[in-house]
DNA sequence: GATGAATGAGCGTTCATTCAT
DNA sequence: AATGAATGAACGCTCATTCAT
C-alpha cells in the first residue's frame, strides 16, 4: 500500500501501472490481487487507512479539550500537519482521490462526510455554549472551514515550491474564528 | 462544446466517448476533431469559455462597486449562481476538470489562479484602505473563500436533492466578513 | 473469416490470437470487431455461415430426388463432399466447434438440431411411404446417420493421411439402407 | 479424480479451477501435483482410468459370447450404460475430453481406437464366419456404429430432459444389424 | 467542410503451477 | 505428505485518433 500511494502520487492513478506499483512493492503482479481486489480497491483502502486513522485522531484531540475555539484549531492543525508530514499521501489525497465520479460519490465523499460531521460539531457545540455565532449555520460553517482547508492543501500539493503549513493554521482560524465568535467574546478574543 | 458539456456531465470524463459527444452533436466522429485537438482539449475549451466569460463578468460586478465588502459579496454571488444556473457545467467544473494531474496543473489552476488573484486583489484593497485586518495574509484569505465556495458548488454538484445556493451567500459572506474586518470597523458592520 | 477459419485450424481456437486473425486478414486487431463482437462471435459467424450454405444445399439435393433413400444418399454425400473440400474448415466444424459446453449447446447443436430434422423427415417420410421400416425411430435413424458421418469426418480431420471420402458414400448408405429397407424392398436392393 | 469428474461436469473443463478441483477434494491446491501433473494430466488420468475399465469390461462382455451378433448388442450396450449410470462422467467423456486438438489427437483418440479396433474385430470376425456381409469393410461398420453411439450420448448428456438409454440398445442394434447380415442370415434374424 | 471506416497501442487481471515450510 | 502464499506469463478488447473519400 505505501508502495502504491509512492506510484501513484508519482504517476497519477490512472497513468500509473500495476506493474509499477508491484515492482515498487517488490512482488510479483498477481500478490497484489492477492489483498485487494483491484487497482480501485487499492485506491480505496489507502483511503480507508489513513482517513480512519485521521479521523480517530482528529476526534481525540478535539475532546482533549473544552474549548470549541481550541477543538477547531487542534483539528484544522492535526488535517494540515498530517498531510504536510507524508506528501505523497497528500498528493493522493488532494489530488487522485477525486478521478470517477462513481468513486468520488460512493467512497471519498463517505469520509469528508464523517469529517465535515465533526467540525459541524463542534460549531454547533460551540453555538449552544454561546462561544459561536448561532446564525450561521454549522454545516455552512463547517463546510467553509473544510473547504478552506482543503484548498490550502491542494494549492500546497500542487505547488513547486511548497511553503511549511504550520504557520497557516493561526492565521485561517483567526480569520474563521473572529467570524464566529458572538460579539460579547470578541473582547476576550 | 455543449454536447460535451452534457456528456461529460452524465457519464463523466473517463467514461465518455467520444462517440457519444458526437452523436450528442448529431456530427460524425471525425468532425469533432476539425474544432479541437482531442479529447482533452475538449474539455479544456468547456474551461476556457466558461472561465473566461465567469471572470469578466465577476471583475465587471466587483468594478461597479467601491466597498471591498461588497465586492467580495457580488463576486461570490456571481461565482455561485453562474454554476447553480447550469448544473451540468457545474458538474464538470466541479468534478470532471480534476481528472489528472497533468491537466489540473497546467490548464485547470490556470484559471483558479486568475480567480484567486482577483479575491485576493479585493482583499488586498480592503486591507490598504482599513475596511479588512491587515495581519491575514491576502493570499490565504482569498484561497479560504475560494475553498469554502468551491466545497459549498461540490456538495450541492454530488448531493441528490440540491438547496437553493443563492441563500447561501449571506452567512457565507457573513462568516468570512466580520473576521475580516478590522475592530473598529465591527461596531459598524 | 476465411482468414480465422485458417487460424483457428491451425493453432486450435484457444490457441489461436486474434491478432494472428488480424494478421492473416491483413486488418488491424480492432478491425474485426467492427463486424464481430468478438472472439467467439467470429467462431459462431463461421459456423452459421457454412451451416446455414450447407443446410441449404442439402435441402435442395434432397428436394431433387422422390426416392427416399437416393435422398440420403445425396445429403450424406454433400455433408462429406462439403467438408472434403475445404479441411481447414471442417478441421473448424468437426474439433473447434466443440469447445465449450455453453457454445456447444448454444450455437453448435442449434445447426445440428436442423440437420437432424432434415435426417429424420427424409426417414420418417421413407417409413410412411413403405420404403423404410417403421419399427426404428426415425430421430434415433437420423442420429445414428448423422454420428456415423461425424465420426468418419473427425477421424478424416486427425488423420495424418487422409483417405478420399467420396468413395466411403456407398458403402456407408449401403451399410444403413439394407437395414433400414422393408423385407420386400431387399430383393430389389 | 472424482471430484474433478465433478467440477468438470458442472463447470466445464475450461471455466474449472484448480482450486476448485482441490475444494472439492478438500485438499490444499499444492496437493493435486503431488499425485497429477497439471490440469490436464488429470484430465487424462479420468479418461485412461475410466475407459480403460470400460474396454476391459467390453472385451469380457464379447469374450462371453459366440455370435458376432450378440457381441456388438453387449459391447454398445455396456457403451450406453456405462455412462448412462455416470452422468457427470458421461458428460466429460462426451465433451470436455474434446477440448483441445493437441488432447484430442494424443490423447482421448489413443482409447478411441483400441475400443474402434475392438469393434473392428468383432465384425471382421463375423465376417470370416459368413455372418455378417464382406462388402463392408470393418472399420468403416466399426466407426458407424461407434459414431452412432456417440452421438446418442452427446445429445443425451446435452438434452435437459434426458431419456432412458437402455431401450436404444435393441432398436439401435437391429438397424445396424439387419443392414449388416448377410442375405441369407436375413430369413433367421 | 464533413464523414466514418479503419487503426493499433496499451493494460488490468486471472489462474495453473511452484516451493519453502 | 501436505500446505497455500506467491508467482508472472499471457491476451482479448477498447477507443481516441486519423485520413481517404
Amino acid at each position: 500500500m505505501r508502495a502504491a500511494v509512492k506510484v501513484f502520487a508519482e504517476r497519477g492513478y490512472f497513468a500509473a501501472r500495476m506493474r509499477e506499483v508491484a515492482e515498487s512493492a517488490r512482488v510479483a503482479d498477481g500478490t497484489i490481487y492477492l489483498y485487494f481486489k483491484g487497482k480501485e480497491d487499492l485506491l480505496a483502502s489507502i483511503l480507508e487507512e489513513h482517513a480512519d486513522a485521521f479521523l480517530e485522531r482528529a476526534r481525540r484531540d478535539a475532546a482533549a479539550t473544552d474549548d470549541p475555539r481550541e477543538k477547531l484549531r487542534r483539528v484544522v492543525e492535526r488535517h494540515l500537519v498530517s498531510l504536510e508530514n507524508d506528501r505523497q499521501l497528500a498528493h493522493v489525497f488532494q489530488i487522485e482521490l477525486r478521478h470517477t465520479r462513481r468513486f468520488l460519490r460512493r467512497v471519498a465523499r463517505g469520509k469528508v462526510s464523517d469529517y465535515l460531521r465533526l467540525l459541524q460539531d463542534i460549531v454547533a457545540e460551540g453555538a449552544a455554549r454561546g462561544v459561536f455565532r448561532r446564525d450561521i449555520p454549522a454545516d455552512m460553517a463547517a463546510r467553509a472551514i473544510f473547504g478552506a482547508v482543503d484548498e490550502l492543501l491542494t494549492s500546497w500539493v500542487l505547488s513547486a515550491r511548497p511553503t511549511p503549513l504550520a504557520p497557516r493554521v493561526e492565521p485561517l482560524l483567526s480569520l474563521f474564528l473572529e467570524g464566529l465568535e458572538e460579539r460579547e467574546q470578541r473582547g476576550r478574543a
